[in-house]
DNA sequence: AACCTTCCCTGATGGC
DNA sequence: TGCCATCAGGGAAGGT
């Protein structure tokens, strides 16, 4: 599933295609997924011109003079392009850890619900197999962007996304700090994957209620969320890579991953079994060692340096 | 207000 | 082989 680090490099790699490019036709198939009726969507963006890409949490922002698309992409959505001039790809390929169908360019099908037409012949398509993804209109630029996300909650990579400001987010709560971190109004573009990610490098208990999660705890996670964030990013995401690059290369985040869908696997840090467990709904992933129930001693605590997993009995710095 | 459950949707998977 | 039940999961909605 498309979480922040996904859809932050579906932008980076969306953007220079697409920037200062004039909208010359707008298809939709399937107005599902619209938020926005398709006339009215037309009517804005038929001769208007993309002035960048922008990001929240998971929302991707196509920014125009007056007014911005945003979309969310669920749990299955696509936003890639399509060079008519060129021979299409045949077939997907699935990512085995997200679940997430990836593909080069390919020609819409009957998942393909929205399609934008460039004034330079690339097409921009909109693929979304389970319908979760939505797209928006929004109104004139930072006033409507500004109420549609007043409910979403820090900024990763952000000047808002301070330990203070986290803590605060956090006071008053009692849920699984698993739920928590999914809480797109705590903090904003963690999904399924980073939040279990995040819960390992912090040594953490998905179960365990935020309440009764120590300060020290709550720090690390701060600390953590960033960094599975941020690795997430350097490794291109998951997913969306290698069929928006020409060249082919492949993201590598799926092999750098702790956890999540590890489960029966051996921990990265220490080796023992990872679990899959359920917790608020969801599918968890965690290290019964790395992570207890009762949580870890402080003097047990490690901090950790970059991506770099500490390795037992070097774990202090 | 916070929390929990249900629902949306479709393809993959497993049991028989 | 075919058929059906089950599962996955982000976020909105509705109930407590």
């Amino acid at each position: 599933m498309p979480e922040l680090p996904e859809v932050e490099t579906i932008r980076q790699t969306l953007e220079p295609a697409l920037a200062n490019q004039r909208v010359d036709r707008v298809v939709v198939r399937n107005g599902a997924v619209l938020k926005v009726s398709p006339r009215q969507l037309r009517s804005s963006m038929v001769g208007a011109r993309i002035r960048g890409l922008d990001r929240r949490g998971k929302y991707l922002i196509f920014r125009f003079s007056d007014f911005s698309v945003v979309f969310h992409l669920g749990m299955t959505g696509q936003l890639t392009l399509r060079d008519p001039s060129k021979s299409d790809a045949s077939g997907f390929f699935r990512h085995e850890a997200t679940g997430l169908q990836q593909s080069r360019q390919h020609p819409p099908d009957r998942h393909t619900h929205l399609r934008v037409f460039l004034e330079d012949g690339l097409v921009l398509q909109f693929r979304d197999v389970r319908k979760f993804g939505k797209v928006f209109l929004v109104p004139q630029g930072e006033r409507g962007l500004a109420e549609f996300f007043s409910k979403l909650g820090l900024e990763p990579f952000s000047g808002q996304f301070r330990l203070p400001a986290f803590l605060e987010k956090l006071t008053g709560r009692r849920a699984f700090v698993k739920a928590v971190l999914l809480d797109q109004s705590v903090v904003a573009g963690v999904g399924n994957i980073y939040a279990d990610e995040a819960l390992f490098v912090a040594g953490i208990h998905p179960a365990r209620r935020i309440h009764h999660v120590r300060m020290w705890e709550k720090e690390a996670l701060f600390g953590a969320i960033e960094l599975v964030l941020e690795k997430g990013i350097r490794f291109g995401g998951t997913t969306f890579r290698d069929y928006i690059d020409s060249d082919g290369k492949r993201g590598r985040h799926q092999e750098e991953l702790f956890v999540y869908g590890r489960q029966g696997q051996a921990c990265r840090r220490c080796g023992s079994e990872l679990q899959k467990i359920v917790v608020g709904q969801r599918g968890t992933h965690f290290c019964p060692m790395c992570q207890p129930r009762s949580g870890r001693k402080r003097s047990d605590h490690f901090e950790w340096k970059g991506s770099r997993i500490p390795e037992r009995g070097k774990e202090r710095n």
